[in-house]
RNA sequence: GGGCGCUUGGCUCAGCGGUAGAGCAUCGCCUUCACACGGCGGGGGUCAGUGGUUCGAAUCCACUAGCGCCCACCA
């Protein structure tokens, strides 16, 4: 028995059915039913597990959330449907920089490690004009303070949203769980030797003072300038007095022929690392530095001897072919100080200020110490914009400056939250081995099933394109913490080669307040002692483990096996390099598989300029206000209309179409449920065919669902619905009025409520709270918990599908169109009533079943009279 | 420099081998007994360009152009 048969539970219709309040109270019946909690019962084949997101809840709220997140929502509720135990937690993501820089600037404060902890601090009720210095556990009591609001609002929204979420399951990556799950990850891959400590050139950035990670680099395009400078040859002393052309001389006429070999002429766009040039560098094969390779030349102002050397990387056709090579400059640099074996000179600071150096020291000979002392003196403290202007104006002084920096514009790359470019500094830093897995991580992505599929390509892009191991440690507060302390030496230095680790039992820890075990607490930072390790994980370090932490990995083993590895992934394809690698790479680490099946790639949202939409360009709306304006249905419409992974246009316009097929659906549920007596049989054709093209779209949506494809299921079944609406109510209208006896009636009634039980089940996951109004008006439980439609129950409704009635009703649809056409071509009232004999065009698509206008009940349904008015047999084709 | 995606009516997009589609906008008509937060109908496109495959191409292939995104060792 069908569903819509089913008439124990009694109708119970509205007079004036309208959205308004229904994200409320069927919130409300949800969160009290428990409708969307995680039976946790299931075996894993019968569990659907899906990976939040987390957002960041120090971000604003953003249309963009309502987006991505609706699509997920539609999987979910899809998959729930299809009978499977759908796990599907919440998370925030509160830790790291953009919870700290949100903390600063509400509260106005600025952390201060260096201060001991007050318990009685509160924050001003108003930023004061200069940050409060606060303890290390007073800020992060003020993150989780402030999270916890940011938490509140999202919530808020998503429920509003109608989000099928087990708000029972929520984890926050600073919370305990996450903390404990990425410590002791950390320790296995370091117990294992895949995480290790290294002091190496790192990137850096100089506000945040903190290292970053490849993953975290963009670039951006600045002005700059190519500034030629000229580089004496070794053993002739300083260089001599400037050329006179004012071209400069070739590389060639200065280094080639021999009649002037007296310097080399470098293009750099950094001047102000002079100082810390170890060598220059050309390609092997280039004719115009042959002749120099293996010998020395002397840099500018400070007199340094360094060798010229032969790397395949130089590109002979970028400024002169011959570079410089800084420790550090750029990547580049640390690439070819690396395979070139080449020393350190290091001028940069943490800070980005120029360090003080003693020139003729060990490490910073110079040919003329007292000059380059000079020169030096002028630089150091200076930030590296402010040395750079200096040193050209040194330069051109001195005639090391070939002509006039030549303005450009180029690429710098930029840590992608920071202001200014990066430096890299070398510095005892954290790193997970990925080069060594590359292969393995290339396999992983193979394996998954992306949707779109073209995304694959971004994964395998950036694995390809690694150029290091993932650089982990952060010299920042709020994240989790190493879980490491190190030995004090008797002179007080750190061991660095003796880690003290805890026991994963005792995890998590905070190394700089919790004790080592064979410790007390007074030891900490005295001789012979221990001290902690000062660093905090990166975000990614933790975020990378949302499969395991939501899984219950180390905590619960009952539940991880019923939901690791898990199905979805959703997410946007801006973090494919830093969420979805690191996660591949941490699943196959620590677990030696996929940490899900499944990713669903996201787009973005752009404003109708095409541009990004941003806060500054003020066209951000509130996804409340939206929620509000054109109802949650309405929006989660625009949302999923969008293909995936394709990026969409903020239309409101869309929202109020969505809007539009939530009332429509309000009203012609009523329609049916009016008068839903008598019911029987379904024999008309005209309903035996709606039913049919029903049952064929219904496997098709369960098709495209399964693979993903929301906004074609959408697409569908809307067009379905408005012609169920506007020709297949219209047409049986009378009939189920009673028109043509009771028979007929009945079978309109049933086939009614078979197609608006349906109908309401694949509108579902896209419009919950309409569908859940309209089902409650009649059915028993929640649509939401009833079973997704199969072609074969609506086929079993009229006794097996009817090919033949498929056509009977396309050409019906057909001739009720014409009808509409001519009538208003002739400005005739909808209610007239056309002679059939007058349209044989209109019946020439039904067929020779159909020939007996009289007898065939589907073409009464279209209200032809008798009546012959002359002005219908109008002359020409009203086509034409 | 490498990769990926996009280019269809005014706008937003679907179609992806068989005589150009939808929604919005526009114009006209209809106060129809579920719905005026409605319904019906009309007008509007040489499917970016060039070449090729095919009986047939918006749809497949190649190249070109423009737009967008990702990646890159950017002196």
């Amino acid at each position: 028995m069908s569903d819509a048969f089913d008439a124990s539970h009694p109708i119970d219709l509205p007079d004036k059915p309208a959205l308004e309040g229904l994200e409320d109270k069927w919130n409300a019946r949800w969160q009290e039913a428990g409708t969307y909690r995680f039976d946790r019962s299931r075996p894993r084949a019968e569990v659907y597990s899906i990976d939040t997101p987390p957002p960041t809840v120090s971000g604003s709220l953003h249309v963009g959330h309502v987006f991505s997140y609706t699509h997920t929502d539609v999987i979910a509720r899809f998959q729930r449907m299809r009978g499977r135990a759908v796990f599907y937690p919440m998370g925030w993501d509160d830790n790291g920089l953009p919870t700290e820089r949100r903390v600063q600037n509400y509260y106005g404060v600025r952390c201060d490690p260096s201060l001991p902890y007050d318990p009685s601090f509160q924050p001003p009720d108003k930023p004061a004009k200069h940050p409060i210095p606060v303890s290390r556990p007073n800020f992060i009591a003020l993150c989780d303070r402030l999270t916890a609001e940011d938490e509140k609002a999202f919530e808020d929204l998503w429920r509003h949203l109608g989000l099928s979420v087990d708000w029972s399951m929520t984890y926050a990556t600073i919370d305990k769980r996450s903390q404990r799950v990425s410590q002791a990850a950390f320790l296995r891959l370091l117990a294992r030797g895949i995480a290790y400590q290294i002091e190496a050139p790192t990137l850096w950035d100089i506000d945040f003072r903190t290292a970053v990670a490849q993953a975290e680099l963009e670039d951006r395009e600045q002005p700059g300038a190519y500034h030629r400078i000229r580089f004496g040859l070794a053993g002739q002393g300083m260089a001599g007095p400037p050329s006179q052309d004012p071209a400069g001389p070739s590389p060639r006429d200065s280094v080639g022929d021999g009649t002037r070999p007296t310097y080399v002429e470098v293009e750099t766009t950094r001047p102000e690392l002079i100082p810390a040039c170890v060598a220059l560098v050309a390609h092997p094969d280039d004719e115009r530095y042959k002749p120099l390779f293996g010998k020395n030349v002397v840099t500018p102002l400070f007199g340094a001897e360094v060798p010229v050397k032969a790397h395949a990387l130089a590109d002979p056709e970028k400024g002169s072919g011959i570079a410089m090579i800084c420790t550090f400059g750029d990547i580049t640099d640390v690439t070819w100080w690396r395979e070139l074996s080449l020393p350190v000179r290091a001028v940069i600071q943490p800070t980005g200020a120029f360090r003080p150096i003693t020139w003729g020291q060990p490490g910073w000979e110079s040919t003329d110490p007292a000059r380059a002392q000079n020169a030096y003196d002028q630089l150091a403290t200076l930030q590296p914009s402010k040395a750079r202007a200096v040193i050209v104006e040194q330069l051109r002084q001195s005639g090391d400056l070939i002509g006039e920096p030549r303005p450009i514009t180029h690429p710098v790359k930029f840590y992608e939250k920071g202001d200014r470019p990066l430096e890299i500094i070398t510095s005892r830093q954290w790193f997970v081995k990925t080069m060594e897995f590359r292969e393995q991580l290339l396999a992983r992505g193979r394996e998954l099933r992306w949707h779109p599929e073209y995304m694959r390509h971004r994964y395998e892009n950036w694995v390809n394109g690694l150029t290091g191991d993932w650089c982990v440690s952060r010299q920042r507060f709020f994240g989790v913490p190493f879980p490491i302390w190190y030995p004090v030496r008797g002179d007080g230095g750190l061991d660095y080669a003796r880690l003290i680790l805890p026991d994963e039992s005792r995890l998590p820890i905070d190394p700089s307040t919790d004790v080592p075990d064979g410790y007390s607490a007074d030891q900490r930072g005295k001789p012979n002692g221990f001290a902690a390790d000062p660093d905090v994980m990166d975000t990614w370090a933790t975020s990378s483990l949302t499969p395991q932490v939501v899984s219950g990995w180390l905590a619960d083993d009952d539940l991880f096996a019923r939901v690791f590895p898990m199905d979805l992934r959703p997410q946007g394809h801006d973090i494919i390099r830093t969420w979805l690698f690191t996660s591949v790479l941490r699943a196959q680490l620590g677990h030696g598989t996929l940490p899900w099946t499944d990713v669903a790639i996201s787009g973005f949202i752009t404003d109708p300029d095409r541009k990004k939409m941003s806060k500054s360009k003020g066209n951000v709306v509130t996804p409340f206000s939206l929620l509000q304006e054109h109802g949650s249905d309405g929006v989660r419409y625009w949302a999923a209309s969008a293909r995936p992974g394709g990026d969409a246009v903020f239309d409101p316009a869309q929202m109020k179409v969505g809007r539009r097929l939530a009332i429509k659906m309000l009203n012609a549920a009523r329609f049916a449920l009016l008068q839903a007596e008598p019911r029987g049989p379904i024999r008309e054709p005209l309903d035996r065919g709606m039913l049919t093209a029903l049952a064929r779209l219904v496997d098709e949506c369960t098709g495209h669902l399964e693979a993903y494809d929301y906004a074609r299921v959408l697409e569908r079944t809307e067009t379905f619905f408005w012609a169920f609406c506007d020709d297949y109510l219209e047409l049986v209208k009378g009939r189920r009025y009673g028109d043509f006896g009771s028979e007929g009636a009945a079978s309109a009634n049933s086939a009614m409520l078979v197609a608006l039980s349906t109908l309401l089940r694949l509108f579902a996951p896209f419009l919950p709270f309409v569908t859940e109004e309209v089902w409650s008006w009649w059915r028993p439980g929640s649509v939401h918990s009833s079973t997704w439609p199969t072609a074969a129950e609506v086929v079993a409704s009229i006794s097996g599908a009817d090919e033949g009635a498929l056509a009977v009703r396309e050409a019906t649809q057909g001739a009720l169109a014409e009808v509409r056409r001519i009538k208003s071509l002739l400005k005739k009232p909808t209610k007239a009533v056309i002679n059939k004999a007058v349209l044989p065009a209109a019946f020439s698509g039904l067929g020779p079943a159909s020939r007996d206008f009289q007898a065939a009940t589907h073409i009464r349904d279209l209200h032809f009279g008798d009546v012959t008015e002359p002005q219908l047999e109008f002359a020409e084709e009203p086509a034409a």
